[in-house]
DNA sequence: TATTGTTATACTCTATAACTATA
DNA sequence: TATAGTTATAGAGTATAACAATA
């Protein structure tokens, strides 16, 4: 989507920029490499007029039907302000309730709809699909390792900078 | 930045949400770790005035003098007018300049001034120092092999769905 | 006083179409 | 006609402050 299928003939563009400074770093190369998973992960969930974010919720909710925004916004690890416009988008779609808990006022338990499970069970299927090619070539215990570190990573930049 | 240095005495928040779906797929790892690289860079250039992609342009300008902007932003994989932003405060901020090319004065060269070439240092001796702090604990051969499948990522999701 | 969900807001990153000036 | 840089614009993600209702 971002490249050309077929590169130009002539490619005054992409000649050997040295970028070795960069590639030192990790960051870099997720950064480079997310990018693109993201964008393909776009295009597998538009059939299903959800997103990234969207999906996410969606998957959580019907996983752990009865899950408040607040448990749902620090699973997801965004703020609490920008996990109301997901929410609102799957409730007007019908795909999940907010159900008034009765022993807190304040809280909804988020609820998945049939047509949610429904979703849940074709989008599931898609991005396993994608997932599988998106590792196709990579042996089990690689991309166990790759996980691990990312993990690993995320584990020590969440919990703050002195242990 | 994101989450509370201490953890409140009593958390509803984060007791036990099931994310085993969401989990097997790579693209969620790199998202959620990546967030967190992200925002951590974030804050190691702040002193510096630079974010990741003024950053980014900036490494590559001074290993690259003479770069046009179409070129560097081909090695960045970003679109080419969200690249005049960035060279803009970069030249705003005189650490790069424009030089027209006197053979095709449609574009520009490039360079870095003085300036440039200092905050560079600077900037990257702290980019370096906070990598290591990443990658701490992660021996060699791991790294490598990380970035490897990073970038094999990258390059299937970039050339296009059919081979 | 603290928490849940909410509104409003701002900044960053990404993407596309269309323009200008050159080639 | 094609390319380099630009302008304008739109969408998405992320973050903070402040509010009402409730605990």
């Amino acid at each position: 989507m971002r490249t050309p299928v077929s590169k130009p003939a002539v490619n005054h563009t992409a000649t050997h920029v040295d970028d070795s400074t960069l590639r030192e770093a990790l960051g870099y190369h997720m950064k480079r490499s997310f990018n693109h998973v993201q964008a393909d992960l776009t295009r597998v969930l538009k059939p299903f007029e959800l997103r990234m974010l969207t999906y996410t919720a969606l998957v959580l909710i019907t996983d752990n039907p009865g899950l408040r925004q607040s448990q749902l916004a620090a699973a997801m690890d965004i703020e609490r302000p920008n996990l109301v416009v997901i929410i609102d988008e799957l409730e007007r779609r019908d795909l999940i309730l907010r159900e008034r808990v009765p022993t807190d006022r304040r809280a909804y338990a988020l609820q998945p709809t049939l047509a949610g499970r429904q979703l849940y069970e074709h989008a599931l299927k898609a991005v396993r699909a994608h997932e599988a090619q998106l590792t196709q070539g990579i042996d089990e215990q690689t991309r166990a390792t790759v996980i691990a570190v990312l993990r690993g990573i995320e584990k020590r930049l969440a919990g703050g900078e002195a242990p």
